[in-house]
DNA sequence: TGACAAACGATAATGGTTATCGTTTAATAA
DNA sequence: TTATTAAACGATAACCATTATCGTTTGTCA
């Protein structure tokens, strides 16, 4: 991988930027340093990034909205390659302890554990089951 | 808000389906029984349904592509209104204990805690301390 | 039953993201 | 250093998820 004067505008404007950007708002923040680059490159080479493991996404559930009908408080645990969700008891997990204060004036509504990592079929265990097919291509590299 | 045909099919596809449907997946399984059903009546339903407290979304990041560049395994507070994303050192939040099992063979990764809540700008507390500006109305009713 | 608002289906428009394509730039070997 | 070649760039079209619009149908309620 090239380490191009572009690229190093992006990696920064992504460092920099504490409150993790969408690609949008790096090429907003790179344009004032590189006023010809394009969308398209800020796209290709945050995928770049995200594929050798130099940046990560936040959530691996953006993409597509993800519905649920169970209102109780609850966890999941989260196949980081079919994006499958199985639920998980709030019982299941012991209460989450924070140990440090939250931003100031943060009023908590609830507290969700996310459990993230591969599924059997996703690790080549067992049968393919199938779950519901979501989601563009993630975890493909070129 | 009228409790149609439409909406009991829609509704019972979300309970039914114990996977976390997208509203693609709702809007196909919910064809099997009202063939003639649109892909929009599907989306607005679903947002009635969330409007109105019936579905939870279960991430509130889908929507756009949010980046870190901080690959030490730490934690997120969340604004569910501003969908402002602050980062909890790992330490900040005792380990999370597990106490049951997981689904057969999935292979944990990393485990992350999701503090929910509103910030204090959200509040209403405090100077309006713009946060990056990202994703579309959520919280707004029509 | 009639009147009116809400919900529906169809479809156009929008926004985020990916793909394509011709040109430019970087890496490598002569 | 220059020539070669693949990778990266910028511009733009295409794509997919979602929302908005609009005319018609269906519920609700007087």
């Amino acid at each position: 991988m090239a380490f191009t004067f572009q690229r190093q505008v992006i990696y920064e404007a992504v460092l920099d930027s504490r409150q993790h950007p969408t690609p949008e708002n790096i090429y907003e923040q790179v344009r004032g340093r590189i006023p010809s680059i394009s969308l398209g490159t800020v796209y290709k080479n945050v995928k770049t990034f995200l594929d050798t493991g130099l940046l990560k996404e936040v959530s691996l559930h953006h993409g597509s909205l993800r519905l649920e009908a169970n209102m109780t408080p609850h966890h999941h645990v989260v196949c980081s390659g079919c994006k499958a969700i199985f639920d998980l008891e709030e019982s299941d997990v012991a209460p989450v302890e924070l140990k440090s204060r939250l931003p100031k004036g943060f009023a908590i509504a609830r507290c969700s554990v996310e459990i993230i990592g591969l599924c059997a079929s996703c690790r080549g265990i067992g049968a393919s089951n199938k779950k519901i097919s979501t989601h563009h291509s993630s975890g493909a590299r070129k």
